[in-house]
DNA sequence: AGATTGTATGATGTATACAAAATACAGGAG
DNA sequence: CTCCTGTATTTTGTATACATCATACAATCT
């Protein structure tokens, strides 16, 4: 594997953090691939620390479901099958039910606004053709949307199940073709929200959430 | 503090899962208080083991919601605001409907038979006037209802939930006078699953759910 | 008296050493 | 040739040492 694992050390956090988010990321972008090793002493040497720090890092992966570790075996990065997709999404569907929902009461006047330039912006993201910039502009729209729901809980949960299925979409985002619907399916969630028309941004947002999974779980399938 | 805390060490599991099941369950015991510290050295001392498996048990408990960490200041167990509580609660009446939907639909009849053997025991257990056993009896009856959906992402999702409410909630079932009221609405939830009558369980689990949840605000309005 | 700083104490953060278990592989028996 | 077994190597599990940072308290200065 290419070593493009790199600790940003500006932050002054304990090194744990610095590592669970270099890890992580490492695997939401798909560098390091479901079913890897994660072997304590290789990461070490690779990202300069001691083991201590990686092995808590392993055990926050762990718990967000992003790694797998069998006692004096060691821990990998998570697999998913097709069935496990379709729980997370039973899930998130029911999740993002509820976080829409709130977010159509209590949505202010700037966060909707701040919703807009989060909508203009991806929408001019899909002019640059780097999915990754895309994929971050699609995160913030629906942050901010999460956000606006004010439970912090809720926003932690989606974003966990969100980065579950987040490693196997890129694929979805390299496609072109998508991107005029990907816009107006979020143009009509905006209307929705600024109309607070609950009903309406349900359904589209069920509709986004599904059009996903359908690409996603094709991607699984071809995998196994 | 008595030192309650001890190590079950007959499981031949990795230290760090022995700790934080021992933190885990002496945190929703009450053992381990809202607040209070958790300091490396004094847990590895009370429970015989070096500060290694400690701190990785924390990093564990941290992810579940029953600690805190603050960097360089060390863990605390986790307190919970009232909003933190109703941020749980929605979304745990939002999970709790899924489950019950799917468990409708998916519960085979041994699976029913075993739902009618925790709700016998549960009433069985009121009897016995020993909360723990009560409160265990009644995790059964509803990890029953929960596993039958058939959904193992959501089980630990739910599972998780409740834990964070229930170190809140000893105290509701040490008032013998809900004890009728609870068996009643277990009976109905029964009835309505044995009938595959979505709507009318759904409707006794959210009534269930909110009757905890008010005397469970009235125990941290009351500490706060 | 109040504020500030210096020092002692104790806690966490990180690295490393050693033990125990798992794995890989080679060599020999059948 | 296949299977088994013993050994070497690798990897994880745990303990511990040392560095760093936070806190408490006392002494000093204003």
């Amino acid at each position: 594997m290419t070593d493009q694992l790199e600790l940003n050390m500006n932050a002054c956090l304990p090194l744990r953090d610095v590592v669970f988010r270099t890890l992580r990321e490492g695997i939401l972008k798909g560098e390091l691939k479901p079913g890897e090793r994660l072997m304590e002493l290789q990461l070490a040497s690779r990202l300069g620390v001691s083991r201590t720090p990686i092995r808590e890092a392993i055990r926050m992966l762990e718990l967000e479901g992003l790694a797998v570790t069998i006692p004096r075996r060691g821990a990998m990065v998570a697999k998913m099958t097709e069935k496990d997709m379709e729980d997370v999404l039973q899930i998130r569907r029911c999740l993002d039910d509820l976080a829409v929902r709130l977010s159509c009461e209590k949505m202010t006047q700037e966060q909707l606004k701040a919703l807009y330039l989060a909508l203009k912006k991806f929408e001019e993201s899909t002019r640059s053709r780097d999915v990754k910039q895309i994929a971050q502009a699609d995160v913030e729209f629906h942050d901010t949307i999460y956000k606006a729901a004010d439970n912090p809980k809720l926003l932690t949960l989606l974003n966990n199940l969100r980065e579950q299925m987040y490693r196997y979409r890129l694929e979805y985002l390299k496609d072109v073709s998508v991107y005029p619907e990907l816009i107006a399916e979020h143009q009509e969630i905006y209307d929705g929200l600024a109309r607070k028309d609950k009903e309406q941004v349900i359904r589209i947002t069920n509709k986004h959430i599904m059009n996903q999974a359908i690409v996603v779980k094709n991607i699984i399938r071809e995998q196994e």
